[in-house]
DNA sequence: AATGAATGAGTCTTCATTCAT
DNA sequence: GATGAATGAAGACTCATTCAT
């Protein structure tokens, strides 16, 4: 009986998330408002209080769900389609995937945006779970083990390089600027081999002379 | 006569532009209510209403004045220190000024944020104002030119650098994630440079598999 | 044309304070909303808080205002019907006065209830106001020089007698306990009596061990 | 088995008058929250409704509560000291055990404020417990006795006198208007005496005079 | 008897916008 | 042009009360 109790519970606050994802999407956060989100949920106005402390509080749980959905999406897509025979090819696929997805569900770009950010990522998931909890990241730290790859800092790769994709996204596809998505696909292809020859690269030293260009600028 | 009623007409517009700036930063957009900015620029309510349509007008017009500025002090840097023998050098001091800005003032990097995003910046500009007559463009482009850079697509090359940079200043200061920027900045530079290289190697060429990947996915 | 928009706040604000009294008497202050107060006044609801902070606010003002209001109308009686022979007199007179309007409105009574306390009278007028401008202190203080009455304390003979009156107005009016006001008021008579004769007794002497008593309990 | 289903009942009522008393002298009766109360008090918000109608059923049995409570006390304290050797020393005991009380609690003093009223206090005692029944009066009513006083209305002049102290102590000890309680005891003790010789002279006649002022006033 | 999740009416409060002066 | 009092729609949030378990 009290299982019951749980299950509905659980029900609700997806429901919650569920209809805050849509409005939030297609009208906004900021022009979304408690009402609307219950309304559509089927909930009363006072549920909403016994699940998240407020609307931002929402929002931010709700950025990490979505969020962490994305990216083990991505981990699918790679687990059922495990074609390539490189680890380049492999971090390419992966970066079309997220481009792909954007490209199809543009207010999801807009929404997650510069949220895609490693910041509000791993800050949020960090508390709760470890990194090797993550499928995704094991994912990724796997196949840097299984190609070989050299690489002294394959998190900074990574995060360089997710960075890179969802910034460029967000100007290519949502505003065309400079150039469409499809029209700058080549070079950002040519970005990420160059992020990751930068990174395996063995013969690699930190350049004192850099920091110092950035500290007296 | 006609000049001074025109002067006092500017100076208005540049105090709601001054007190809306400072009270973004500090509040946010969201929280920043007219009352506020107009009390803080010392002037009735009602006069909000003769310089701007609303608050968003208002913020667009203002992000625009932000960033702008912001390239115009970069291009100030640039020009009153000469001091660079070679491209890349000079690419990475303009970086170097950027987060060095970002860090003395993390309000600003927040505040620009994704907006530093090539599609509001050049969208907010060329409606009013060609390129050619952006300074800093005009010496981006004498730079590629003076020190004969080969390379194809400049714009690109730059649009994908300046948004790696804001991208990661905003992970990297505002939640020194994955690690704080002085951290990473000897990676950073290692990617710009990797990317300045790949985007001005002569031998390059489009590789149709990468466009085809992307629409496959 | 300023002055016509000064006489219209005042208007406004008065409109507020007579609604919310009538509503506070009638509903109490718990159970009356700033949407019945502003109803009735016939005001918007956002013009309230131009005026006034929350309820609360109008509240002490209100308070202040009716007390006020009371001893100027006590003091008005007493000047028009200029009457007595003498101090005890007057006191029983400015006494039953009180008392008549109480049991005229027992609203009133309630809701000045224990406000009549010299505490938040005295400390809501002190602020502003001298005591010497207040005309019934003013009036007070004549009729004490007028009849030669030897009183070291008189601010604290009256407002013992204020206190006593105020108090068992309450109980006699509201409740009728221990006995309805009309059976009490000759007792009431007798104690205020008793209690100008102990003030005025010339020979009296602060009796050290009353002090102790209380402190030793 | 009966027997410990009602003890655990009592322990449970106990558990809300002892919970609501601390938040309504701590954040007064307004702001405190059937919520609040159920929580201090370890029980499911439900089962406050299995013992109380609503917040205001709860503070009217509690101010009985309460109020009993501290006569009690008082009581207690003039049978475990009983030094006088007069009957205006046991009242002035009296008064001066209530003053320490209040002083010492001043939350208190604010909370039974004016319910130190005989219309609350009697009125709520009235429906169940005959004043025989309750030890204070009936130890008053011993006390007159024992010490011969000849006074035709007793319960009036304790009305009287305990109306005063709590008016008094409400505005001299919480606002220390218009002094302090330590610089006006010897005042009140002296209108206490001034009171107990007014009810207590036998040559006493009710002033028709006095009648007539009020109603004509 | 006890629980506590759910409810939704009810309130306060904010603030963009208007318009008479 | 400038003002700022007034507006009232809109939204966030509370909390007494119910009721299925």
């Amino acid at each position: 009986m009290r299982k019951k109790v749980e299950e509905n519970k659980l029900q609700k606050r997806n429901a919650l998330f569920q209809s805050s994802f849509d409005l939030f999407l297609n009208h906004g956060f900021g022009k979304t408002t408690i009402s609307d989100i219950v309304k559509k949920a089927g909930l009363a106005k006072g549920t909403f209080y016994l699940y998240f402390k407020d609307k931002y509080d929402l929002r931010d749980k709700l950025i990490t769900h979505i969020t962490s959905q994305l990216f083990e999406d991505a981990h699918q897509e790679m687990i059922e389609n495990p074609q390539d025979d490189d680890f380049e090819s492999t971090v390419l696929r992966v970066c079309d995937y997220f481009i792909k997805r954007f490209e199809s569900d543009p207010k999801l770009l807009r929404f997650i945006s510069k949220n895609l950010s490693w910041g509000i990522f791993k800050n949020a998931l960090s508390t709760d779970v470890p990194d090797e909890d993550i499928p995704f990241f094991r994912y990724y730290n796997e196949q840097i083990r299984q190609f070989s790859v050299h690489c002294e800092q394959p998190e900074l790769m990574l995060f360089t390089i997710i960075e890179l994709v969802g910034s460029v996204s967000y100007s290519c596809i949502l505003y065309k600027q400079p150039v469409p998505m499809q029209d700058y696909l080549p070079y950002l292809h040519r970005s990420i081999r160059a992020i990751l020859a930068a990174y395996t690269e063995t013969e690699y030293e930190a350049t004192p002379q850099s920091a110092k260009n950035a500290k007296e600028g």
